[in-house]
RNA sequence: GGCGCCUUCGUCUAUCGGUUAGGACGCGAGGUUCUCAACCUUGAAAGAGGGGUUCAACUCCCCUAGGCGCUACCA
């Protein structure tokens, strides 16, 4: 049997990271095992369910190249079949009509509502105290032809235990006593979570659920419903929570954008470094490899490689440095310098498009100077978006100075406001016929310095600064190569900094 | 409160009874150097606590503590 698993999110909001991480490891699941990897939007919130969050949730599995297979299910498009089910489990006496009025939502604050419940409660409870549990059938029936509304309810059996075995977690019990008897269709006709899980489970032949922890008690609820059914359950595998650095929930409301796939597209994060960190989140494949191709975590993903421990994604608030994960951003980095430069490229050029410094001629008459210059610079970088801010210089005359740069390498060396023309003077008369090349600069450049008495570093960090507009960046040699002659000359000259 | 799950460097993790407890990120030092990265060398940094079992425990069992999750006519 091929293995059939989904990735089901409810459109609450946008692609969160660890949603991320758990249609990833769905997906790596899916191309390991050769099976399918479906999509579901669990949209029976009608309340809480926007287009707008399931557009970002698509937008985010896109960016991050997770293409699923078969046509995507909405939740809501199967109400029928999960009110029918109910329906069924009802007329077999394996569920039963609750006529207790509904209690109307104390506004925003059920989770309170719980605890309140829970510490007045004191501890045990009777799950089968239900009043309507065991309403005869003529009363029943009389009351529901009566028109009055009712919800329904599964009858979990009185004593017992359901069990199943968890692919990450082990083998897991659960009494039934702790189990209430949960709704399956609400007064309303609206069918509930549980149920809808397993009839689109059921439906979709999803053989393997793989999604986040906080299910696993849930997991007992709808092994009662797979049994009411008569159906058997797949095999679950839960997959351990990313947390706060706090080690507290991580969420839009605390934590802001660092928790939302589309912020690493914005930030200039490439799809294959991100998902590589996340795939490090609570997976290993027990060895000390650190990057992996997509192609390698397909091929060493499994189960059982899957930990039990909740991850904290360390990010430090209000550090614009650490705003995210360290090594999401290493990561990034060493991708963007060590992958083939054909594969990166791509990238550059919507980035460069977007800050208006793209010409066509890249990639053409200029392709070899374009390919050189991204391999140079490319070595420093953390992002994309440093192409078109750190790497403007070498796109566009038009870039700006830093002060601190200005103040550290040119007025506190008054001389190179005439030594830098002087040098530009040098080079125009030196490579009248020579190539424009590294190994000619340096002769000419060191004798240059030679002449003045003067070191090395003065005139380079000088002319960096006036030729880029930083104090950081790549050999000296090597950026007046690549801005070429006639540039090298013309910023040479210019004395704008020194007003 | 109840039930369940979890616990190795700051963080992500390796170890599936016998290791100087390894790697990565980050941090420190040194090297290289025209700057900054990269790179190389290197340093600091961990088995929550307590009981067992065993010749031997980070590893197996129990207890405690802590963290997390669930406890809705939400998903």
């Amino acid at each position: 049997m091929t293995t059939r698993v989904r990735f089901a999110p409810s459109p609450t909001g946008y692609l969160h990271i660890g949603s991320a991480r758990t249609a990833l490891f769905n997906y790596l699941y899916a191309r390991h095992t050769g099976g399918k990897f479906l999509l579901r939007i669990e949209d029976t919130d009608l309340a809480r369910s926007t287009d707008e969050s399931t557009r970002s949730i698509l937008d985010g599995l896109a960016w991050l190249e997770l293409g699923h297979d078969e046509d995507i299910v909405f939740q809501s498009d199967n109400a029928d079949k999960h009110r029918t089910t109910a329906l069924k489990l009802l007329a077999e006496g394996k569920a039963y009509r609750d006529f207790t009025p509904k209690a109307e939502p104390s506004d925003a604050n059920v989770k309170d509502a719980i605890k309140d419940r829970a510490r007045a409660g004191q501890g045990e409870k009777n799950m089968r105290d239900n009043p309507y549990r065991d309403l005869s059938d003529e009363e029943n029936d009389a009351r529901a032809a009566a028109g009055e509304p009712f919800a329904i309810r599964l009858k979990v059996a009185a004593t017992g235990k359901t069990s199943f075995e968890d692919s990450v977690y082990g083998s897991q019990e659960r009494d039934y006593t702790e189990t209430e008897d949960l709704v399956l269709l609400r007064s309303d006709g609206h069918p509930l979570y549980n149920l809808a899980v397993v009839c689109d489970d059921i439906e979709m032949q999803i053989s393997h659920v793989i999604r986040g922890q906080d299910h696993l008690t849930n997991t007992h609820k709808q092994v009662l419903i797979y049994e009411a059914l008569g159906i058997t359950p797949p095999t679950f595998a839960h997959l351990p929570l990313i947390m706060a650095p706090n080690k507290g929930k991580l969420s839009k409301r605390k934590h802001g954008e660092v928790v939302s796939m589309t912020t690493y597209h914005d930030a200039g994060f490439l799809a294959a470094a991100f998902r590589n960190f996340l795939a490090l989140l609570g997976w290993s494949a027990g060895e000390e490899q650190e990057i992996y191709t997509l192609a390698e975590l397909i091929d060493k993903f499994s189960l059982e490689g899957i930990h039990r421990s909740n991850a904290v994604f360390n990010f430090t608030e209000n550090d614009p440095r650490r705003w995210t994960d360290d090594k999401a951003q290493w990561m990034n980095a060493e991708y963007i310098r060590t992958m083939p430069l054909t594969d990166l490229l791509p990238f550059i050029k919507p980035e460069l498009k977007a800050a208006k410094l793209w010409r066509d001629e890249y990639e053409d008459d200029d392709k070899e100077w374009f390919e050189n210059t991204i391999n140079l610079i490319r070595q420093r970088f953390f992002t994309l978006k440093d192409f078109s801010s750190q790497g403007r210089a070498y796109f566009s005359e038009d870039y700006d100075f830093d002060p601190a740069a200005i103040e550290k390498n040119l007025t506190k060396f008054p001389d190179l406001r005439t030594w830098l023309p002087e040098l530009a003077d040098r080079f125009g008369a030196e490579f009248e016929n020579k190539p424009f090349n590294e190994e000619n600069i340096e002769t000419v450049v060191k004798t240059f310095t030679e002449e003045k008495d003067t070191k090395l570093g003065v005139i380079m960090n000088g002319a960096r600064t006036l030729l880029t507009g930083v104090a950081v960046g790549p050999s000296m040699l090597s950026v007046f190569e690549t801005l070429g002659k006639e540039r090298s000359i013309m910023r040479l000259r210019s004395q704008v900094v020194w007003n």
